[in-house]
Formats: C-alpha cells, sequence, structure tokens
DNA sequence: CGCTTTTGACCCGCGC
DNA sequence: GCGCGGGTCAAAAGCG
C-alpha cells in the first residue's frame, strides 16, 4: 500500500490516469494552447509522481528482501528451538495440551512474530513516508505504526494432534497501520451532532459538519447480549426500533472518557440469533490487546470506507493477491512470498454501502454454519480483495468471543467459523475452568517466555517486545489471535466431540486488496489511535487477555444482563 | 462509594 | 409546520 498510497493517497495535482483524454484533447486543438499547457504540466507531474513512487517501490522491495531473509533465518532458528522444546516436554496430557492450544498459540505466536520483527524499522519508514504522502491530517500520530509482518506458527509440539487437519504452517500476516486517516475523519464525531443546545455547546460551535463518520456493522451469531470485543462499553440509551421487536442498544466506550467510539447492538429480526454489532470512530486511548482485533477491524473497515470504496463480496470472490507485477505492489509480492490468501469465514461478506446517513460497512459472518468438517477450504471464500475503489486493503479478524455456540476460528489461514447449537457437550463452563486453570499450570511451562526458554528466544522476545512499534503490531497480533484464541477454547468444546481440529489455532486474517493498481495491504492493526509510547507494556499485555478473553465474563459491563434479551422468542 | 444499567425525556433530521 | 424515528441525555435505580 505504501505505493500506493503515496499515488492515491495525495490527491496532488496529479492528473487522473483514466484521463489519457487528454492526449486526445491536445490533438483535438481546442482552443488554447494554455490547455495543452496544463496538460503538459499535468503530465509533468504525474510522470514525477510516477517516478517517486518507483523508487519507493524500489526501496521498499529492498526492505521486504531482508526482512524476508531475516524471517527465514529467525524462522529456523525457531524451529530448532520449538523442536528442542518439543521434545524436552515430556509430553502433557495431550487433551490439557489441546486445550492449552489457546495458550501455545499465543506464545507460539510470538514467537512467530518475533520473526517478524526487523521488518519494523523499515516500516517505520514507510510509514513516515505514508504520512508524509497520505495523512490527510499531519496528526498522525506516530504511534500508527504500518507494519506489515508474516509469521508463521508452526505449533510443532503443540499442533501434532492438530496439524493432521491442519497444515503446519499458519501464516499470519499483520500490518499495523495507524495512520489510519480515517481516524481523523472519524474523531470528528465528538462535535455532537446535534445537541448543540447545552451540550455540546462552544467548542466547536460551528461543527464544520464532519464527514459522516464511518460504520462498521458486524453481523455474526452470537447468544449474548453483546458480542465480547475486549473493550470495556457503558450502556447509554436503548430503543425499539421499528420493524424489529428486539431493542436496539447504544454503548459507549468507558475506555477513556473521551473515546468516542461507539456501538450499537442489536438482533437481526429475522433471525434473533444473530447480533448485529454497529461500531463507530477510533479509539483515542490503548486498548487492551484483547481488543485491538476488532478495534483495528473497524478502523480498518473504516478507513477502506472512508477511502472511497464501495463493495460487495460475495463469499466466492477471489482475492488473492494475485501478484500484480507492477511495481507497485510490494504488499503484493509480499503476500505472495508467503504464499498466502486469506480468508473469510464461510459465506461471509462485506459489504460496504454508503448510505445517505452514514457510510458503513458490513461484515456478514453469518453465514451458514454448515459442516465444517472435511475440507475447510472448500467452505471458505476467499477474501475479496476487490475493493473497487480502495486503496486501502481491508481487514477482518473478529472474535466473537461471547458466544458459546459459535466459534470462529482462523486455520492455515482460513477462517472456519463453528456454530453449535447443541451444547449437549461439555458446559463450557469446564472448559473455561479447564483452560484456566490450564492457563496457570501448563502454560508456565509451556515454551512461553517467561519460564524456562532458552535463552534465545527469551532473548528475541525481549528484544521484539523492546520495540514498541513492534509491540503495538504484536499487540494487535495477539489480540486477535488470543482473542479467537479465547473462541478456540470455546471451540474446543465442540471439538471435544468432533474430530474436527478446525479450531485449534485461531489467528486474525487480514486481507490483502489489490486492486488494479495493486497496492495490497493487510491492515489489521491500528492498534491504538491515539498512544504511541503507552504501548509499552502491550507486548506484554498481549497476555493477559486470559481475563480479557471473549470467554464469558461475567462482570463485563456490557455482558452483564446476558440473555437478558428475551427477545420475543 | 463508584460505576453501570434502566428508562423516560429531549433533541434533531427528515419526509410529508 | 408536524409527526416520526433514531439517537442521546441524565436522573434514578441497581450492584458489588
Ligand atoms: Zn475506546
Amino acid at each position: 500500500m505504501e505505493a500506493a498510497a503515496p499515488a492515491f493517497g495525495r490527491p496532488r495535482p496529479v492528473v487522473k490516469p483514466e484521463k489519457p483524454a487528454g492526449d486526445s484533447d491536445d490533438d483535438r486543438d481546442s482552443p488554447s494552447n494554455q490547455h495543452l499547457l496544463i496538460k503538459e504540466e499535468q503530465l509533468e507531474s504525474a510522470r514525477t509522481e510516477m517516478g517517486e513512487v518507483r523508487e519507493e517501490n524500489q526501496r521498499l522491495k529492498m526492505s521486504l528482501g531482508q526482512i524476508m531473509k531475516d524471517y527465514e533465518a529467525l524462522k529456523m532458528q525457531f524451529l530448532g528451538i520449538v523442536g528442542r522444546e518439543a521434545k524436552k516436554l515430556p509430553e502433557h496430557n495431550k487433551e490439557q495440551q489441546q486445550r492449552p492450544h489457546d495458550d501455545q498459540t499465543e506464545e507460539t505466536e510470538l514467537v512467530s512474530l518475533t520473526l517478524g520483527r526487523y521488518p519494523m524499522a523499515e516500516k517505520k519508514k514507510a510509514v513516515e513516508e505514508k504520512n508524509i504522502n497520505g495523512g490527510d491530517k499531519e496528526e498522525v500520530v506516530k504511534q500508527a505504526l504500518s507494519l506489515g509482518l508474516n509469521c508463521k506458527f508452526e505449533q510443532e509440539s503443540t499442533a501434532a494432534t492438530v496439524k493432521e487437519a491442519n497444515s503446519p504452517n499458519r501464516s499470519l500476516t499483520i500490518s499495523a497501520d495507524h495512520e489510519t486517516k480515517e481516524d481523523a475523519g472519524e474523531t470528528n464525531w465528538p462535535p455532537s451532532k446535534g445537541l448543540k443546545t447545552m451540550r455540546s455547546v462552544d467548542d466547536d460551535a460551528l461543527p464544520t459538519n464532519p464527514p459522516k463518520r464511518a460504520r462498521v456493522c458486524v453481523r455474526a451469531r452470537c447468544e449474548t447480549t453483546t458480542m465480547n470485543d475486549g473493550c470495556q462499553w457503558r450502556k447509554y440509551g436503548q430503543k425499539i426500533a421499528k420493524g424489529n421487536p428486539c431493542p436496539r442498544a447504544y454503548y459507549r466506550c468507558t475506555g477513556s472518557p473521551t473515546c468516542p467510539v461507539r456501538k450499537q447492538v442489536q438482533r437481526c429480526a429475522d433471525d434473533m440469533s444473530i447480533l448485529i454489532t454497529t461500531y463507530e470512530g477510533n479509539h483515542n486511548h490503548p486498548l487492551p490487546a484483547s481488543a485491538t482485533a476488532m478495534a483495528s477491524t473497524t478502523s480498518a473497515a473504516a478507513s477502506m470506507l472512508l477511502s472511497g470504496s464501495s463493495t460487495s463480496s460475495a463469499p466466492n470472490t477471489t482475492a488473492a493477491a494475485s501478484s500484480s507485477s507492477s511495481s507497485s505492489s510490494h504488499a503484493l509480492s509480499f503476500y505472495s512470498n508467503s504464499k498466502q490468501n486469506f480468508y473469510l469465514p464461510n459465506n461471509s461478506s462485506i459489504i460496504s454501502s454508503t448510505s445517505p446517513t452514514h457510510p458503513t460497512i458490513t461484515l456478514d459472518l453469518t453465514s451458514n454454519p454448515s459442516s465444517s468438517s472435511s475440507n475447510p477450504s472448500t467452505h471458505f471464500g476467499k477474501f475479496p480483495s476487490s475493493f473497487p475503489n480502495s486503496r486501502y486493503p481491508f481487514t477482518s479478524q473478529l472474535d466473537f468471543g461471547s458466544s458459546r455456540n459459535n466459534v470462529l476460528s482462523w486455520n492455515n489461514g482460513v477462517l472456519s467459523y463453528n456454530r453449535n447449537n447443541h451444547p449437549t457437550t461439555t458446559p463450557t463452563n469446564n472448559i473455561y475452568q479447564n483452560y484456566l486453570q490450564h492457563q496457570r499450570n501448563t502454560a508456565m511451562s509451556l515454551p512461553h517466555q517467561q519460564p524456562p526458554l532458552p535463552d534465545t528466544i527469551a532473548a528475541a522476545t525481549k528484544a521484539i517486545t523492546a520495540d514498541p512499534s513492534f509491540q503495538s503490531a504484536l499487540a494487535a497480533a495477539l489480540t486477535s489471535i488470543i482473542g479467537s484464541g479465547g473462541t478456540s477454547a470455546g471451540t474446543v468444546k465442540s471439538s471435544a466431540r468432533g474430530e474436527q481440529p478446525l479450531f485449534q489455532l485461531t489467528s486474525t486474517a487480514t486481507t490483502t486488496t489489490n486492486k488494479g493498481n495493486g497496492c495490497g495491504t493487510s491492515f489489521l492493526s491500528n492498534i491504538t489511535t491515539a498512544t504511541p509510547s503507552n504501548s509499552p507494556p502491550t507486548g506484554n499485555m498481549a497476555f493477559v487477555p486470559a481475563n480479557s478473553l471473549p470467554f464469558s465474563n461475567p462482570k463485563s459491563a456490557s455482558a452483564s444482563p446476558g440473555d437478558h434479551i428475551d427477545l420475543t422468542n
């Protein structure tokens, strides 16, 4: 995206490429030379731009190359270590291990992520450039890191079981992009639209009507009142929308007193099991690791939306970052290297509609839960990469932990959705408990960063975690992973009875977009909008999520009344 | 005691 | 201008 960003991001006096018409015009000797001159100028500038872009591309390519090298090297190291570890560890209860999967996954992931670390420096650069070129608002907080790393998760030890079902490699592409310029856009929200009366009176007396905030709507099956997305929400209102027996609830983020983020939750009238959550705005404060996934997703979506793209993708759309040979797509090449494709959950789809009111993008993850056995790949549609006019790729990683019956998980880069309507199996609680227990006990002994790890890993981890940017990225990545991990834990339950190891690893997905111009990027985390340096703990925080995991949070503010929703059913 | 939820009132944009 | 519907406020109640 870097490449593209500059080119398209900044509405410079660039001539729109599609207007080669200019040439024809020239021929036409229409009116005055002025016209010609102007055209020429435009051409000139365009060329210049092109040149710049190319240069940048080159640079980025090189960076990428190096990154990849590093990555490979580290990967090897990692594998070696892991292998050793695996041997060392007498196999704990296999069962437990499986569950802890999540844990392990996390850990694994962490390490994996480590591999991607180098990029940071480079990426930063990229980011900077981006900012320069594309940052609409200079406010771009530096914390906005854009980094892309590609990791593969090899769950050697743990995954042994899983392996069968899943190929050993999972790759996770992460790209944190803070800059979500959209922020700017969204940030506007504060100008409380209406209430000028007594409410926000002075501030911006004239809110210059901000561009409407983008909204991201997520549809997912969920039993609980609200999806546990890791954020803290306070309910501030409830209304019964006409045409839907179910009340719509309004929540506000309490992460920060000034956080503009809001969400409204409502059940689908047609299918009560579907929960429709609409997010609006970007967080202006650090988020718990567990919350970054959703946040990044929404912001990414918002970005995409705002960038002006209308999309509606069908499940089977192939996004694939087909290698657009153009030099302008490093991102793509990056991905292609890793030969990764991103998938959305089964028939999940993304639809962005710019309604008069608010531009809204909808992620529909509700599609049929159908059998998730056998070939996952068959059930999944590749992520639609086609965002017509968008220059921002869109990411989708969601963890809806709260649901007991649903499971979203990523396997091998594929997101699988599992729905278990028959809670006949072991109660979630047990699993949860086990999970926790396991966490405490087993987790420690696992190849974590904490305990007896080979220095290598420890060192690597340290080093990595030291880098703030990385932290953010990591946090995001882990978040998503973990978040889903929680989910997966839930899944475990379902798996308990099944043979399908689908749930094992969950990670986030990112998508790449490479439209005609091919600048694909996945960006997944734009972690916080506003806290650059605060994130230090993030790296570590990533592991905290245990608490914030989707598992039912008894206390979670928003989740309390639980089933309360008695829908008319 | 602090925080969240509940809930009716209020505000505002929009269509008629 | 009026009514409707969506969204928000804020007082009161509930909870740990
Ligand atoms: Zn927030």
